[in-house]
DNA sequence: TTGACATATCCAACATGTTGAGTATACTTT
DNA sequence: AAAGTATACTCAACATGTTGGATATGTCAA
């Protein structure tokens, strides 16, 4: 049940509309938790079903109605509590090391597509990060206010997502070099 | 549905009982693929009503009956099929990075615990690649056979379990050497 | 004016993953 | 002799994630 908690943490920085905070698991938050629009919907439902969270219907000017969510008491203590259990490493499912697996037995050409393929997504990832970290780095020095601890422990999650992008790109060429010399063995034999 | 594929491209290897092919996620597989035994039996169940494979009952002395699942030609054609459908990078979802998203709210103690907790994981887990990575190396040169062929691609997935780990390390090291700089700083001001 | 895009929410169906229990047999340890 | 471990499969219920659509309004560009 860690959506829950996720949506709990967003809440517990300030109240929001489902539609925003969907938009911030697109965004911000895209480099360690993924969830749809509807995901957030019915998880709000839920959440506000446990009494961990409460609406107030906002009519707009030209646009729907907004429900504005709010953490409870009673979320927070479910926020606090879920924070001191331990959490254990997210079990990791990749098709791309399944094709791996199999590729002494499928055409070379493919692999080297898709791993082609996964380099230019996690480089394009790597250099929006990289500017968000720049952006960071060039701020004025951060002191001791709340504000300034919640952008440091920020920036450790973004450190999370450069760091997971760059093992990305670094195994994506020690695929290629194999490939390419395994070409090269090919090339001398024949 | 990519567990069927991944059951699919361990039966291109040979055929196996749905109780082994569940060890294999257990051991071999479990760096980038994790699936419970009950995942197995259900899946082989879903492709066995596609035709993707099909078993022959194996009566055995002493323990109970096995069903030893085959590959079908129809099977073959499906996992070509994916095999040539580009894939996407997983959807990350990680707990521990929404725990750091609000650590400025929560007692620092439970962070740092929580960091140490995964170091200890990470890194029994990256001692255990390191170890069937040397038995790997020290054998003796590769040839072109398809057996030499098959592990080196074996190795390329082991190499990914290594990255991953190894990058985990070095980002928990970043969140203790940032945290202990903020205690520093506490201590230098009380 | 038509279509694309953005705001804002909700429903239904399905796929996938998790958890716990149930049915057997046989070997090993206490 | 009892308890634990390993082999081997099955059912049920639930949690979570995915996909496609429905409902509404408003802005902007072709």
């Amino acid at each position: 049940m860690a959506l829950s908690h996720t949506i709990l943490a967003l809440l517990s920085k300030q109240p929001d509309s489902g539609y925003d905070i969907s938009k911030h698991f697109d965004e911000e938050l895209s480099c360690y938790w993924k969830a749809t629009q509807q995901q957030v919907y019915r998880e709000l439902g839920k959440l506000t079903k446990n009494g961990w969270v409460n609406f107030e219907a906002v009519p707009q000017a030209g646009k729907p109605d907004k429900k504005i969510y709010c953490i409870t008491e009673g979320g927070w203590r479910e926020l606090t509590r879920w924070y001191t259990e331990p959490t254990e490493p997210t079990p990791i499912r990749e098709d791309l090391l399944v094709k791996v697996l199999i590729g002494h037995k499928m055409p070379r050409q493919l692999l080297v597509n898709e791993v082609k393929h996964r380099q230019q997504i996690h480089s394009a990832q790597l250099k929006e990060y990289r500017e968000i970290e720049t952006e960071y780095l060039s701020r004025d020095s951060l002191g001791n206010s709340d504000r300034d601890l919640e952008a440091q422990f920020k920036y450790l999650t973004l450190k999370r997502g450069i760091a997971y992008e760059t093992s990305w790109l670094s195994w994506c060429e020690d695929v290629m070099a194999m490939v390419n010399n395994l070409e090269g063995e090919g090339k001398s034999k024949g």
